[in-house]
DNA sequence: ATGGGTAGGTTCCATGTTAGAACTGAATGT
DNA sequence: ACATTCAGTTCTAACATGGAACCTACCCAT
């Protein structure tokens, strides 16, 4: 086997994600379309991206229903490309990124950044809590086995020594 | 030019971003890491990643500052590979992965969650907020540029309708 | 001290994926 | 009718991935 390692039978919501969202593109495609772009030419233009392959990311997002294709009605050569209720919900995975490349690659210095359209005030930094709403340093948390494990996730949780470690 | 498009120029923080963390499997050696993993073999076997990637991938994030890598007294052969601050910091986005994941392909059963290690409780859902802590939809934002923005992008701003747009 | 095993790589190769350029073909606009 | 635009498809060179084999320092038991 020489083709890319698949996450999508991992037993892992952060690998299960990532095979929907893990490539390079992906969320490039998904920012462009919270910018509002819809069709073809212009994500082409306004990403620099080959056609060749934003045809196969649009297709394959289309495939996992993040964007739904919608006919033009004007014009019969094109359709919009919109972000679909599961592609909406990538938007707190943006906004992280967003964030961390502000705070890491950019010396918190901003390029650009989503604002309310009527008050124009920038949105909060995105913060882990706990179920009281007090905020979470890692170093706190410990992995468990949720209601979705399998066995071999159980298994590997009680003998692989992963009960041991934690977050640091 | 037949390499991979890079990111690391473009005024844009989540493109930056996703230049360091955006390939298949950075965001899983995160994972591992706040599984508490530390060791390249531990790596290699919990993860099933082949030897020449997982060199290569510890090799950029370290680089990159987001691993540090210190020697293990006990046993010379072996490194520890531990987060930097910076590494860390990608908590925020490794749980937006995790809980996405669980809604979309995991039908809200999480397979893994992080729990607090006193109390066993788990995090709350991430939700962007403005800054006066209300949840914010995305239809309520515009993208505007912002104190990081260079001539570029500012200059496609306003010539290139994306303030026409918005987030939907 | 010696032999066997382990940890953490490196090298090699077949196959896959990417990017760019050239081409296509239908729909528009003039 | 003619040129242009849109959204692709096809082709090819270069690069990345994954699996296996190989390598070398180190640890451990005898």
């Amino acid at each position: 086997m020489v083709e890319r390692t698949s996450f999508e039978d991992w037993n892992c919501s952060a690998a299960r994600a990532l095979e929907v969202v893990g490539d390079w593109w992906t969320m490039m495609i998904v920012r462009e379309c919270m910018y509002g772009t819809r069709r073809f030419s212009d994500f082409q233009r306004r990403l620099g991206i080959s056609k060749n392959i934003l045809t196969r990311r649009l297709q394959k997002m289309e495939d996992d229903d993040l964007l739904a294709r919608i006919q033009s009605s004007s014009d019969r050569r094109t359709s919009d490309y919109r972000l679909t209720a599961k592609g909406k919900s990538l938007f707190t995975i943006l906004i992280a990124l967003m964030q961390w490349g502000d705070q890491w690659e950019q010396d918190g210095e901003p390029p650009m950044q989503f604002v309310d359209r009527l008050t124009g005030q920038p949105l909060e930094r995105l913060v882990v809590r706990d179920v009281e709403g007090n905020p979470v340093k890692p170093s706190r948390l410990i992995p468990v086995p949720g209601p979705g494990a399998d066995e071999d996730t159980i298994e590997r949780f009680f003998y692989d020594g992963r009960h041991e470690g934690g977050v640091t």
